[in-house]
DNA sequence: AGGTTAATTATGCAAGCGTATAATTACGCG
DNA sequence: CGCGTAATTATACGCTTGCATAATTAACCT
């Protein structure tokens, strides 16, 4: 006879889907909070669970945000492939680089994001390889896209040019998605997204402007 | 009578001594450790004082941190432009994109810096003011840089035209500064340096490489 | 149905945190 | 030289943190 009504109800789940609501916890409170307000209890509340369960979860809170940060990148990598789309490879080229510095891949919160992660980067060996993986994988992409318009445009396409040509688009890009995040009310609506497609289009000496919807 | 030898010994210094040891103290713990690592405590240790005097002059540790980006941003913006010397304003400015992406003033440990101190920026107006005054500074000197190249060139140097420009060169100079301070050994010696003023150069629509020694 | 078990909650603990306050001591000044 | 005081140390408090462990319970299986 156990007369304890007050016991807090609870649904089973998967545990993917308790995975992944723990995770969505965890990114919203360290991109509105910080890390530091990435608590595990925060984090429990947010996810509508006890404290107790991320821990049969994940073995430890260092899993978990590693687990974070994973899917961040993953997911920002692939927004931003995702509206890369035209006829052309020119016109895909500037979709993306638009993509890149607007919301919601550049905002605020993303940035945030980045930015907190960046401290356990350093200190966490399994993070720094997420990290690699994800700034590699993003940078192969753009430069296989480069390499597409160059041959369109009939220029070599070795990797040995393109190589430079992507790390410098790459850099801008990062360079204004950065700025549009952490200081977004000292640009006006769109322009960071025509010096962005400006600015890629001059180092690959090329007009990209306008390109985008056309084509 | 009392007979307490195990009492620390210490020394009077200056109030301004005592804070640049404390501000230095929290900046290497933050680049080493993460803002998590950055106690008031290990602040203390580092600074070879106590705990308690660091009440003693920062009324909260809020206001520590603040002092510490503050000095932190300035010296970067400083130490860049410090290494902008040349005959012509268009050495000046290759010099100055190099000095950017090159250590001291790009290493992993400033970048970690940076990054440590943005979600406090986020959460803190008075870190948000230092934040944007940092930024505007940089780019308002890079601006009032770009125009003398420019017109050097016979080109306008109307700001209408130049704020873009500075706009886009600042991205790909923090773009290259943050991947080689967060990947450092993603890439060859002086390889970043090279992109930079070459993407620099081709925004700007002139060739700068090679200007930096010589002219 | 009813027993089994894994999912979930509840509770507790030791360590570390920032901050407050009282006790000491180095050092300048008359 | 000794006195005053500001600089510094020492100690403690309340809170939060991540983690561990025991108690409970929802849902599946036969």
């Amino acid at each position: 006879m156990t007369v304890q009504g007050d016991r807090r109800k609870f649904r089973r789940e998967g545990a993917d889907q308790r995975k992944e609501a723990l995770v969505r916890a965890t990114l919203g409170l360290i991109a509105e909070e910080g890390v530091r307000g990435a608590t595990v209890r925060a984090i429990a509340e947010r996810a509508e669970v006890t404290q107790g369960l991320i821990r049969h979860y994940f073995s430890t809170k260092e899993d978990l945000v590693l687990a974070a940060y994973t899917q961040h990148m993953d997911a920002l990598t692939e927004q931003t492939f995702a509206k890369a789309e035209g006829a052309t490879p020119r016109a895909r080229l500037a979709a993306l680089v638009v993509a890149s510095v607007t919301p919601p891949v550049a905002d605020a919160a993303s940035v945030a994001l980045w930015a907190g992660f960046l401290t356990q980067v350093r200190q966490d060996a399994r993070m720094q390889e997420v990290h690699a993986r994800s700034y590699h994988g993003f940078r192969d992409r753009l430069e296989a896209l480069i390499a597409e318009v160059l041959a369109q445009d009939g220029r070599a396409a070795d990797s040995r040019d393109c190589r430079p040509l992507a790390i410098a688009c790459n850099a801008v890009i990062d360079g204004l998605w950065l700025e549009g995040g952490a200081l977004a009310d000292a640009f006006e609506e769109g322009e960071l997204a025509a010096i962005a497609v400006q600015s890629v289009g001059a180092i690959l000496g090329m007009n990209l402007t306008g390109t985008e919807a056309q084509e």
